[in-house]
DNA sequence: GGATATTTCTGCACCGGGTGTATGTTTGCA
DNA sequence: TGCAAACATACACCCGGTGCAGAAATATCC
């Protein structure tokens, strides 16, 4: 949960790895960076899970991490990226899926059991994550329209990387991707969200496993086969 | 295109139709209100359109409406929906749909057929109209990221009123509904805004005309049959 | 071990969106 | 005609975010 992979926002040089003085490794600068970077997203979760998202202003947060209120934005792009920047490394987790899997593969089959893999191990990309930290910040995000706002520009860019995987590695069409790719998204969106949403408020993850993974395979089934047998009603 | 049909935002009396003095029809306080919401409307939307939404502050539209500041807020929540206010109305036209089809019908083939109809009439939702401002409009909020953000906060409400519409129309199980839900209306946002992305920039409705069926045709196919037969690949 | 170029941090003033409040001004209605 | 409710306004304010000029730190060269 403290992934920062993050290597952000410097506009300088252009350095491939940001190595140190005389190459001996990330010099000085760097690990400040690192330290700073660091120093910046923890007051600002603590405090945001402290006191709610809207509450605290941004100058608290610099104040917080002992960093003036430019600096901080130097390091984080807007208010929300303090918060959404430790899950952008899963935007491209499901086309990555897709990219890598075994030949012979249906690609919505790879992304079922990469999904169904994730609810097994609780990984905090389904939802189903109930460690109180993941469990607050589900919850935080949830009540927080800017941040699921925020949210909603991931799994845009989630869309456009799984079309291009799918053009690429399984040779469809592009507008067929493209239309694939919107489908499975917003659906592994819904499951992700409808099991955040259902942690966030009380139930733990081992009572809800059953359901979540009865609710995939049911929202997986209906991806694959389609929605031509609706009940016609009337 | 000036399609006013707002009944917007007062906070007063819960009044069901805002009837005016002695009920002899809409009285002079309402008829002022939707005068000052149309000019508001209005100089917003000229401005925009020549300056850009970026580069005009609030202040200068209320200005430009004769009117503070404070009570262009009063009439519209946010800067944002200067703008999508007048698209507000389509929020749940899907939803409408499925709950107007003929008995008998599937709720998928309502869906395809409204599409299609509304591509033949150059419907604003389908993103085919290329009437001179439509297009205009298309182009600043596809240039303008607050206003993608805000048309997906409408992606999101159409995607509730049409589940709740399967549930109670096709009699269907929540879970399934949710999850068509989220199918239907990502392939019907996917569509609309890849044709109003090429209007936008210079091609014509008449041009597009037909690809916008073959590529509708093709994705409400995907949808219908679902995605199993996508090419394995590899 | 400096002297220097470069990056980073900081304070400050500023912009623009949005809100609370107190005070008029209009309108509805009796 | 007179009163209550709704409405508009000005003003001061908060907060997120940026431009800028200068100080502090770090890397580099000698």
């Amino acid at each position: 949960m403290n992934g920062d992979t993050d290597g952000s926002a410097r506009d300088g040089a252009a350095n491939g790895a940001a190595r140190g003085p005389a190459d001996g490794g990330p010099g000085l600068r760097e690990r400040k960076r690192r330290r700073t970077h660091a120093a910046i997203s923890d007051a600002a979760i603590a405090l945001f899970l402290e006191h709610g998202f809207q509450q605290v202003p941004v100058a608290r947060v610099a104040e917080a991490a002992e960093v003036s209120k430019r600096t901080l934005f130097a390091y984080f792009p807007t208010k929300e990226d303090l918060v959404l920047h430790r899950i952008a490394d899963h935007e491209t987790e499901i086309a990555r899926t897709v990219r890598a899997r075994p030949p012979g593969t249906a690609p919505l089959a790879a992304v079922r059991a990469h999904f169904l893999r994730g609810l097994g191990e609780r990984d905090a990309i389904t939802g189903l994550s109930d460690h109180p930290q993941v469990r607050r910040l589900y919850r935080m995000i949830l009540d927080t329209p800017s941040l699921v706002a925020g949210m909603e520009r991931f799994k845009a860019s989630a869309e456009r990387a799984l079309a291009e995987a799918l053009r690429e590695t399984a040779d469809t069409p592009e507008t067929t991707a493209r239309f694939a790719a919107a489908q499975i998204v917003a659906v592994h969106w819904a499951l992700a969200q409808d099991n955040a949403e259902r942690l966030a408020y009380g139930e733990t993850a081992d009572a809800r496993y059953a359901g979540a993974v009865t609710d995939a395979e049911h929202a997986f089934a209906l991806l694959a086969n389609g929605l031509g047998d609706l009940p016609r009603g009337g």
